[in-house]
DNA sequence: GTGCCCTGTCATAGA
DNA sequence: TCTCTATGACAGGGC
């Protein structure tokens, strides 16, 4: 284990950092997964330390990583499911189809059969509806409309969404179609990827991926064995997904490489093979198909940002993620794609109309609104730091917006959405918001923050931890703890700075005492974490700021055992009787009761042995010594009190994390209630504009009927009777008044029946 | 001096 | 029966 720390440590994790930074995203979990514990466990530490677990089972089990049932991470875990299951929702918004119907006819004129000819005669936007688009038999324009927010808001459809307009966007119309259809393709591709990366972590080696892409790229390739090789020939062959860390010739290669696809349709269950047809609006089949797929790109986003990068991370992957699914089912972009990542194309490829705004989003110095576009550029930049934030410092995007300044970005942007986009978009944005800054409470301020706190808090320096805790096996203070305890319970023992005592008196005995890890050590096991958890990769979070509990004073203002190595323990007891007696007194003062207790009753091994020895190891220990009935009797009063401390302290923070979760749980709700009364009142105005409709068309009718003496049908003297066999009947009004009160005496004798 | 908050501890229940 | 964990309640200390 500490050959693996120091390995993903000092070696693999630079070299990981070093491919995100071009471009490459290392999944290294994918190589550890079932025999070792995801990194971010081996950075972080475990996250199952407020579970009611056996603790020295725990430690005796090195697997254990997994979420507990009661693990406040499994909270977490399922709160974002849940969050981000509601914002994908947000794509599928029910929204008044005709504008959608229109953006389809302008879309691709000479593929669109049904939709078009049937429905682009009778348009009548200026309404903005009408009846034959309601009731339109067209589902994938239904379909469309209502996964598509942006098309939501399209002006009328009158060629807001540039992809399809012949006006605008980039201007040139025959170039657009064409990337458009690559455009497709790379989403097709993109799609196989991830679900490649999905589908198995075991399929998600380069060796598998390889077998795939050799019709692809027929150049030979070396057959590494170790991952790094065979990254190493993915950046050999061309441009690297910056997702999944796979080759993707298609971002800068579209023109050069698909040539060289000659098989390519064999492969790909894709779209990219009926692509010159772009049949996605005239069958619906295959649309339901390209929704599914962005369904499973944004699970899988989801799937794998929640494994790696922390929820955090993953609350704005998928958000980004949606952003970008929703988007891209809209309209498919001509912009040729940068190397960024796959959701910065999908952007682009979601906006066509704004490409010339694309660098704006990537430039946190360039003011969306001052790019003069549409609302949708600010849609874009608000997505794109949703990207950004998504993949953090680990990705090239972080490279032009550090995390928390997307953050920012995207606080900031949602409020500057123009109103027609706002109305639908804030929810949505509020949602990413939301999952931001859930992500930054739970994600760190209780991963990495509360550690922080935590460290530096405890009367008796047996603080808990969350990633800490005796309960985790992991990280590398294990090994520095084992180092510095006995070897057959060392290993398990506790990193949370070992609880003990030296004084003058006793610097003999622990010398002597092998077991006795002695000393008040919380700079000790700090700095051992220090060694895998570098503070500076906090830097520049704002959220590090506001940690601003200070319970440090119980701890000593430095370090005074300056050696953490092998014999750190005892050193550090040589060391603590070495120490000038100001410092002892500093020591012995902010020692906790138990360990002065400890310490005058002469126990010779540390209470943090005492307490977190498995209770058969602990017996063992107390056998071996000759203890007194008073030693023995204080030995199990600290380790009673030493296990409901930290048990009291998993309680607290328990119930704390409860207490946030209906917070937030609080705050969804509200944000639910206020869009299902939003979506109400859209449904409300839809079907007034549907009876408006209906009365204009019905004096239309009318006013065009002719009675038997040739005389046109005063509106208000004949109504339209609609038969049950489709049959229109013109009859008086007089007629039609008795009509509805039949039918509801036939109603009323139904209900008696 | 007072109130709030955090933490440790005790007692107890339950697994 | 023992051990461990969870939790309410209380007390002490810091701010």
């Amino acid at each position: 284990m500490l050959y693996l720390k120091k390995y993903f440590t000092e070696g693999l994790i630079q070299f990981t950092i070093l491919l995100s930074l071009i471009g490459v995203r290392v999944d290294v979990d994918t190589y550890l997964s079932g025999q070792l514990p995801p990194l971010r466990e081996i950075i972080l530490g475990p996250s199952s330390a407020y579970t009611q677990t056996q603790f020295h089972n725990l430690r005796n089990t090195l697997d254990g990583y997994g979420i507990h049932p009661k693990s406040v991470d499994l909270d977490h875990f399922f709160a974002t499911r849940r969050l981000l299951n509601q914002v994908r929702s947000l794509d599928h918004l029910r929204v008044p189809s005709t504008e959608l119907s229109a953006w389809l006819v302008h879309r691709d004129p000479e593929t669109v059969v049904s939709a078009a000819g049937q429905s682009s005669p009778t348009i009548a936007l200026d309404n903005g509806g009408s009846l034959e688009e309601v009731n339109s038999p067209d589902t994938s324009a239904m379909r469309v409309g209502g996964s598509s927010s942006e098309s939501t808001y399209s002006h009328g459809g009158e060629d807001s969404l540039g992809a399809v307009a012949p006006d605008s966007g980039q201007g040139e119309q025959g170039e657009s179609e064409d990337l458009t259809k690559e455009d497709i393709d790379l989403i097709d591709i993109l799609w196989r990827q991830d679900v490649d990366l999905g589908a198995g972590r075991e399929v998600f080696s380069y060796s598998s991926r390889q077998k795939e892409s050799e019709p692809e790229k027929p150049e030979p390739s070396k057959e590494g064995g170790e991952p790094e090789e065979s990254w190493t020939n993915g950046l050999n062959l061309g441009p690297v997904d910056g997702e999944t860390g796979e080759s993707i010739p298609e971002q800068f290669q579209n023109q050069e490489v698909r040539p060289e696809l000659p098989n390519a349709g064999e492969e790909e269950p894709s779209t990219s093979q009926g692509l010159p047809a772009l049949p996605v609006v005239s069958q619906p089949e295959p649309q339901l198909d390209l929704e599914q797929q962005w369904q499973d790109i944004m699970a899988l986003m989801e799937l794998q940002d929640m494994e790696v990068n922390g929820t955090t991370e993953t609350s704005a992957a998928a958000t980004a993620g949606v952003a970008a699914g929703t988007t891209a089912e809209s309209g498919f972009d001509r912009a040729p794609s940068t190397l960024i990542n796959q959701d910065v194309s999908l952007h682009q490829a979601s906006l066509p109309s704004c490409s010339q705004d694309f660098s704006a989003l990537f430039n946190p110095e360039v003011d969306p609104a001052a790019t003069g576009g549409s609302p949708l550029p600010r849609l874009s930049s608000s997505n794109s730091s949703n990207v950004n934030s998504t993949f953090g410092a680990t990705n090239l995007t972080g490279l032009f917006l550090p995390p928390p300044l997307n953050g920012t970005n995207n606080a900031t942007a949602a409020p500057a959405l123009p109103d027609p986009f706002g109305s639908l978009l804030e929810e949505s944005m509020l949602d990413e918001i939301s999952l931001l800054d859930l992500a930054m409470e739970e994600g760190f301020s209780q991963a990495q923050a509360s550690q922080l706190e935590d460290e530096l808090d405890s009367d008796s320096g047996l603080s808990l931890d969350s990633s800490h805790s005796p309960a985790s096996p992991s990280s590398s203070e294990t090994s520095c703890s084992s180092a510095a305890s006995s070897s057959a319970t060392s290993a398990t023992f506790s990193e949370e700075g070992a609880v003990g005592y030296s004084t003058d008196s006793e610097g003999a005995a622990l010398e002597a005492e092998e077991g006795a890890v002695g000393g008040y050590q919380p700079e000790f096991s700090k700095l051992c974490r220090m060694s895998y958890q570098d503070p500076s990769q906090f830097q520049g979070l704002p959220q590090l700021d506001n940690v601003n509990h200070n319970h440090t004073y119980n701890l000593p203002l430095a370090s005074p055992y300056p050696d953490h190595g092998q014999n750190c323990g005892k050193k550090a007891g040589r060391d603590h009787a070495k120490l000038q007696p100001p410092q002892r007194d500093f020591l012995d003062k902010h020692a906790s009761r138990d360990e002065r207790r400890a310490r005058a009753m002469k126990i010779p091994f540390s209470n943090d042995k005492i307490i977190n020895l498995p209770v058969e190891e602990f017996n063992e220990l107390l056998a071996k010594h000759h203890l007194s009935e008073a030693q023995l009797a204080l030995i199990r009063d600290i380790r009673r009190r030493g296990k409901n401390k930290m048990a009291a302290q998993n309680c607290r923070k328990r119930k704390l994390d409860t207490i946030l979760n209906l917070e937030q749980g609080v705050q969804d709700l509200r944000r639910d209630k206020a869009r299902l009364l939003k979506e109400k009142a859209e449904f409300a105005r839809s079907v007034r504009q549907m009876k408006h409709k209906v009365q204009s068309l019905y004096q239309e009718v009318l006013s065009q009927l002719r009675d038997e003496h040739g005389r046109p049908c005063a509106p208000g003297q004949y109504a339209l009777q609609y038969g049950a066999d489709g049959s229109v009947l013109v009859i008086p009004r007089g007629a039609t008044a008795a009509e509805p009160a039949r039918r509801a005496d036939r109603k009323h004798k139904d209900k008696k029946k």
